[in-house]
RNA sequence: GGCGGCAUACCCAAGUGGCAAGGGAGCGGUCUGCAAAACCGUUAUUCACCGGUUCAAGUCCGGUUGCCGCCUCCA
């Protein structure tokens, strides 16, 4: 059975079946850029990039769009604070997001286009929509008329009368209805401006996804994504826009991430309880992160705590540790064939598993993205790989044993890849582990060195008191020591304090 | 008030009717000058509670309780 994934629009996991076969039209809703992201948008990036890449995976050749919302208030707030130009705020902050996405190894997109340079499709869209009725003018401003589009609440389960009942929306005396959502704003004196038909002004939020999606992907596309935030009112407007102007499906598959808690609160900035992306990358990992975030599934909430954090940190080291010792102890070797028999042999169990993973990943994976199960199929790899690995204690691997163990990191990489988890050499990971970690330590990686040595000479001479006493005087500081063959190799412990 | 979701071990977590994945933590052991890491063993006759359907239910249906989200800018 192929890709399965839950569909937002019919509330239920439906066999994937592009448009066009072997072709995937994607889109994302992106950010509006006028603050630095928060690892809620990380954890939405980090979920989109996995679908993305398992989609890459399947061998399907994806087109896929993250748009920039770069006007609207908020933008136009912070650059009348900072006394700059809308421009200049969007083009900082969209700086920044390739900053954080960058250091998250989200893959690019293949388009991010910026909604002021597609004001005029907008603009086609709601002439489309005045033709037919659909929108009107009150004032400067031009409405999308909810009643007159029949699904509308198709997306979020609601119908306009349970809406209106509900009323917590603010009365608008330009509205005919209060859920009638804003096409085209006239701007106020010193806002930004455009021309259209209908006086000077600027767009409203929800027509610009409809618009790119339309540019980049047609009238139809297959898969729209973004946070459950979203689903009502934007992606429910979306929908109403594009379907009442192209009378056409506008999307086949909607998709949405859940949230992100901290402490079992909802993060929030009024609570003031988020981290920005930067901030939480000097203190953790961009996989640890990653590992965190896929071992749940993307539709539930997540909570963040330190102690679940820090949980996926140890995971993460114990998958790149294993990678190790196959680097030390197992290295490459080309020019011996070893046949399959051989192999399996040498460790049926292990042999046996790596030639599964494919197909459970796939099974795993194909079932609305379950990264949750997929992960625990890799650490079941891992497990089985470092048994037979500890075998030969500290000996090096020769012949059919050293294959089987280089096939088995090799098949553990490759899907792990798929999740963008260990895409580092084991020496790169743990070399920036540390950086990340030594400084809330209050130690130089210099000044360890210096102590390693120290013991290292007391442990020639014997003397076991001195080199005790400098592990303990290191490990006061939660810098941990571990003695190998190849040296003394040290890491930072997890932090005490909550 | 309306709509929706969730409840699985000490913690995180998967589980699409057929003996309850995986990770972390704890405990015991192997290894180690001592450690750490790693490995081995161990930790849910049971899936919030009550009924029902079924040969069979964590999984389906109904009800109860508890938690959460959306309905307003929000990933």
């Amino acid at each position: 059975m192929g890709l399965r994934v839950y569909n937002t629009l019919t509330k239920r996991k439906e066999e994937f079946i592009p448009l066009q076969p072997g072709k995937v039209r994607f889109y994302v809703c992106g950010i509006t850029v006028y603050d630095f992201c928060h690892i809620g948008h990380a954890r939405s990036a980090i979920v989109f990039d996995v679908i993305y890449r398992y989609l890459l995976h399947l061998g399907y050749e994806v087109t896929y769009v993250r748009n920039f919302t770069d006007i609207d208030d908020k933008i136009i707030r912070r650059a009348n604070e900072l006394g700059a130009d809308y421009r200049a705020v969007a083009e900082r902050f969209i700086a920044a997001f390739h900053e954080d996405m960058d250091a998250l190894d989200i893959l690019r997109p293949n388009a991010e286009p910026l909604a002021t340079d597609h004001i005029s499709t907008m603009i086609e869209i709601i002439e489309k929509l005045m033709a037919k009725g659909i929108a009107y003018q009150s004032g400067a401003d031009v409405y999308f008329e909810v009643e007159r589009f029949n699904g509308y609440g198709k997306l979020s389960g609601r119908s306009l009368e349970e809406m209106v009942a509900g009323a917590r929306v603010e009365v608008d005396v330009n509205k005919r209805n209060p859920l009638d959502f804003v096409l085209w704003k006239g701007s106020k004196p010193g806002e930004p401006v455009w021309d259209s038909p209908w006086g000077p002004g600027r767009p409203g939020w929800h027509i610009e996804c409809s618009a790119m999606g339309r540019c980049y992907l047609g009238e139809t596309f297959d898969i729209h994504g973004g946070g459950k935030d979203l689903i009502f009112p934007h992606h429910e407007n979306e929908i109403a826009q594009s379907e009442a102007a192209f009378e056409v499906p506008f999307v086949r598959y909607w998709l949405h991430n859940g949230f992100v808690n901290i402490n079992n609160q909802k993060m929030s900035k009024s609570l003031g309880n988020f981290f920005i992306i930067r901030d939480f990358l000097k203190e953790v990992h961009s996989e640890a992160l990653r590992l965190f975030v896929l071992s749940k599934h993307y539709r539930s909430p997540v909570d963040f705590t330190d102690e679940n954090v820090a949980e996926a940190e140890r995971g993460v080291e114990k998958l790149y540790g294993t990678l190790a010792v196959i680097k030390e102890r197992a290295p490459v070797t080309t020019d011996i064939q070893v046949a399959d028999p051989a192999l399996q042999k040498q460790d049926p169990e292990l042999y046996d598993l790596m030639l599964a993973l494919p197909e459970a990943f796939k099974d795993a994976m194909d079932n609305d993205f379950n990264t949750a199960l997929a992960i625990g199929h890799c650490f079941t790899l891992q497990r089985r790989l470092q048994r037979f690995l500890d075998q030969f204690g500290q000996k090096r691997l020769k012949g059919a044993s050293a294959i089987l163990a280089q096939r088995a990191a090799a098949t553990l990489q490759e899907y792990s890849k798929v999740l963008g988890l260990l895409t580092r050499d084991p020496e790169v990971f743990f070399e920036e582990q540390r950086k990340l970690k030594i400084h809330s330590t209050g130690m130089t990686e210099e000044e360890v060195s210096r102590l390693i040595e120290l013991r290292h000479q007391a442990r020639l001479e014997k003397n076991f008191a001195e080199s005790d006493r400098i592990r303990n005087e290191l490990e006061k500081k939660r810098i941990l020591l571990e003695d190998t063959p190849q040296g003394t190799r040290w890491r930072v412990g997890a932090s005490t304090e909550s």
